[in-house]
DNA sequence: CATATTTCATACCAATCAATACAAAACATC
DNA sequence: GATGTTTTGTATTGATTGGTATGAAATATG
């Protein structure tokens, strides 16, 4: 997207748009969009305030930007999650990739679309329609592979793929909360392991 | 608690607590806690600024008790939607107290503690301490309820309870988020129902 | 009525907020 | 080297933030 190599006029910017990107998804992800401060952004990302406006426009463009990085990097790996060829397996993987996601030790607990967007969606119809997409293209993920295990016979031929998919990022989504909360990956893990036993009919297993 | 009747020297109070700490429930559920200024919540609670820090500390503290006071209605709801003899029952009826909760028209779409509460986890150790507080008593309650049912001969005697508990406030939670997002009472009603069916080996109903 | 006590209303505080003005610095082209 | 263009660093803008100082208003008690 923003990877015109073109010789251009003019002063060369002095740090990488990507990378500083990156950086303002942490403190976003971290302190939510009201939280965090034009100084912690600017600090983090390692550039001064004219450059975050000339180069990403304001605070919500900034913010949306990192939405959409966080969105299409989370989106890539329960893509492939799912991908699995059996769907109880791609259920679990699915899961298991969300919990990791929320409890990795290199970036901050929880969820930032389910933690910081939902808490900003008031803010503005703009990021309250990112909001909304967000959740539609999970969901949308979510579906399709609902439906190709349905035409599989792996599931009941009669299901709501449409509502079983909402349920199935619903729980996702609360995971985040909870890593957020402060719960442990191991403790989340056994909940989403719950929910894929519930969701495939397996018998629950024990502690 | 405040409930004091006894009589009091000085002139007397203006307002009446109770309904100004709901109505700055409303403007915290509405806008978050950083969301919500100073002028918001007085301006909904009717009172000026010297009324609200005398009565109920600072922004922080008006908040947390606003959170108690969230916490103790919703558990009340939800307590009563578990009260269901039958399992599947009070399962049916938890989720669609929660989602009728976060689908309000009298009241701000979404959860106070799913939506503001979470995302003001960072600000500081109580507030994140009052997040664990309610997610933990949620937890107890629905797992009460769940052991209670494995002792009924409801679920499976190895189920872990624990886990379950967890999941099923998982997708309460989710359910929440969806609905700040724009989600219809009809819409969420439907993954709910899905859930209870997952949750319960029910099989899947179509729409 | 005088006094003590509490609440109320106004005005105000320092700090912080997001956003910019301005000029020096660093490049390409001529 | 001179010119035009873009980015950089600094300093600052007006507005808003959470929190208070101060004194008047309203009650009970003596």
């Amino acid at each position: 997207m923003a990877q015109k190599t073109e010789k251009q006029n003019g002063r060369p910017r002095q740090f990488d748009p990507d990378v500083a990107l990156r950086a303002a998804t942490m403190v976003f992800w971290r302190k939510g969009y009201l939280g965090a401060s034009l100084d912690d952004l600017t600090d983090a990302m390692g550039i001064n305030r004219p450059s975050l406006y000339a180069t990403f426009g304001n605070k919500e463009a900034l913010f949306l930007s990192c939405i959409d990085l966080y969105d299409a990097a989370s989106a890539e790996l329960l893509d492939a999650a799912l991908a699995a060829p059996k769907i109880d397996d791609a259920l679990d993987a699915f899961f298991t990739a969300g919990v990791e996601g929320v409890t990795s030790r290199s970036t901050p607990s929880g969820c930032l679309i389910a933690c910081s967007l939902v808490g900003a969606a008031e803010e503005s119809d703009r990021i309250k329609s990112k909001l909304k997409a967000c959740m539609a293209s999970t969901d949308a993920a979510v579906r399709n592979r609902l439906k190709q295990a349905v035409k599989a016979g792996e599931l009941p031929a009669d299901t709501d793929v449409a509502a079983t998919a909402r349920m199935v990022n619903c729980i996702r989504h609360g995971l985040a909360l909870r890593a957020r909360a402060g719960e442990t990956r191991k403790e989340l893990a056994k909940a989403a392991r719950a929910a894929a036993d519930a969701l495939l009919g397996r018998s629950p297993r024990a502690t």
